[in-house]
DNA sequence: TAATTATATGAAAATGATTTCATGTTCTTG
DNA sequence: CAAGAACATGAAATCATTTTCATATAATTA
């Protein structure tokens, strides 16, 4: 590889100069100019990304941490982010956190060593204590995930208000008795606890009481939503609607319901959280909530680009909007 | 963050007896040892890695690049390289090619710049002369994709067997009008113009005529499958099965022949590739072709690992089995 | 016991860029 | 026209590490 130096020699100037074309500082003559581009043309020269970050230069690379990347919603999201990512070209490096604690923070550390400039979360496993001493080697922002507080920028959605609208939609339609699935613990921070917000919000309203024996929590795939399904069957009182905290689940509640002849919506209402592909697919087509993913992840590159010119830009949350996808599940 | 003379200093040795603590280097005794181990723990010391690359060391960041990472195939693909390189010590670079040469090109330039060990590369834009280039700059091995060269190490899977299981699978059925429906384009090297072959091989087998008309090329998404079933209902001499590269397009097909009454298997055959989660949650759920993902990622970290030791090591392919999974729609 | 050889250690060079400082030229401005 | 400001250039320092070279001591061998 051709080196600042062979570029200086080739061109018959010094290093400095090279370096000031590279980096087009005004102090340079067009001449030199061009005897310096013509130079690096010449060569092939690409400046060493590890040598200008060692003098404190950026990385253009930018961490993204998702839970698990086979997910369909972290895919698009991440596929957003990095196509924004490449636009301002940047890099994008990932890691999957796989729901532990230890990955995450290994992947933390990439912003100690300088490997990233900044780091993206979609999910955090770790507390914001922990997450926060990381914070001084680089900007950290939350995408889609979120803790209640303004620690850190946010790129967010209402999901109080999702989850909402569509317990609201489930009892305009007549249901009485809602189930409720959801993908964190109960007592959870961030995301969730708003979730679980919206819907008991939407259930007081209309003065119905949540039955506790209807609440599923820790559910994420197909699978976990094929038994949901199950356990529903041997109830001797059993909910007419569930809604969902994921399409997926959702999913493997109609996939299973109709092995067992249960008919959707009118034997059970469904309602998913997401709009992922699959709820086209379904049959019947899936209700469900509407995230902007696209929108997230390009406004996620755009706060940190901000960022990391200014650094002390001020801390806000971004809200995008959420949005009700009435399909015939319910 | 603390540097590796802030360590020399705390332990009162050299920066070069720090340095082979950190790299085991045998000649340390043990006391000096001992004292640098403490005195890192104290500080919190971890290497620079921008400053190690440039002296030549490695990076353990391994590339790779999809197609797409929304394309659940390379999600999960790309979950199951990720998971094999973290368990090495390694991180993972994601670039998505889009289909598209400059960015593919983009990518391989970090082996250049020695930002990445090595890429995996799971699909290939350009042709190889131009790819070959950027080997002498670090290992380059191609997964799933491949070409008809020995020239780098390949993990592959016999794609002309898959191709045929499914075609044949197809004709004991008692088909003898069979479409095809393939995401390459038709003369294209490697994968593809295997599986073509294996197709057209089971059905001169049978002595069955391939119909041109029922060939679609270019086809990837959903989308693409709706768009085909819509071609075939249109025709006046129909196909009785589909054979699709994806099952994703099969996918498409099966959803839209809902949509217009027609039965799948008895009014139309269909068969996929690949044997994604969507296979099963089609109704009726969907014979494709299974490609062993987690294998062929965990193996192609395992020779990226291994060449990386010693890249003198000899170039040989990896293949894999590939199984035909009997289901509903046919 | 003298001569190798293996073990231990550190000073200084090297890696490839950017930044600081010094110096010289050209342009404004009072 | 003198003096200060703006422009243009390069030598050398700097970033955090590894590697080379030099040197000293301990262990082995003849």
């Amino acid at each position: 590889m051709a080196t600042i130096s062979d570029v200086a020699k080739l061109s018959g100037l010094s290093k400095t100069t090279v370096s000031r074309v590279i980096n087009n500082h005004p102090y340079v003559s067009d001449k030199k100019r061009e005897r310096v581009l013509k130079a690096m043309k010449e060569l092939g020269y690409i400046p060493n990304p590890s040598a200008r970050r060692l003098r404190g230069q950026l990385t253009t690379t930018i961490g993204v941490i998702v839970p698990r990347i086979v997910n369909p919603f972290f895919a698009h999201l991440v596929n957003s982010i990095e196509q924004a990512a490449y636009k301002k070209g940047y890099q994008m490096l990932i890691g999957q956190s796989y729901e532990d604690k230890e990955k995450e923070l290994a992947f933390l550390n990439l912003l100690k060593t300088k490997q990233v400039d900044g780091i993206i979360m979609t999910s955090t496993e770790n507390d914001w204590d922990i997450i926060e001493s990381y914070n001084e080697y680089g900007p950290i922002i939350l995408c889609n995930d979120y803790i209640n507080q303004e620690v850190a920028p946010m790129i967010r959605l209402d999901q109080t208000k999702g989850a909402y609208l569509g317990a609201n939609h489930l009892i305009e339609r007549g249901h009485q008795k809602i189930a409720y699935c959801t993908g964190g613990l109960f007592d959870e921070q961030g995301k969730g606890k708003d979730r679980n917000q919206g819907f008991q919000k939407a259930l007081s309203e209309a003065g119905i009481k949540i039955n506790p024996k209807w609440i599923f929590i820790d559910q994420h795939t197909i699978e976990d939503g094929k038994h949901v399904l199950r356990q529903i069957l041997e109830m001797e009182d059993r909910p007419t609607a569930i809604f969902t905290g994921s399409d997926e689940v959702a999913g493997g509640i109609i996939i299973e319901a109709k092995e067992h002849g249960l008919l959707i919506p009118n034997g059970l209402a469904v309602i998913g959280f997401d709009d992922q592909p699959i709820a086209e697919i379904l049959d019947p087509k899936l209700t469900t909530i509407r995230q902007p993913v696209d929108l997230m992840g390009e406004r996620s590159i755009e706060v940190m680009v901000e960022l990391l010119v200014n650094p002390e830009m001020e801390i806000r949350n971004y809200e995008l909007p959420i949005e009700l996808i009435v399909r015939k599940s319910t």
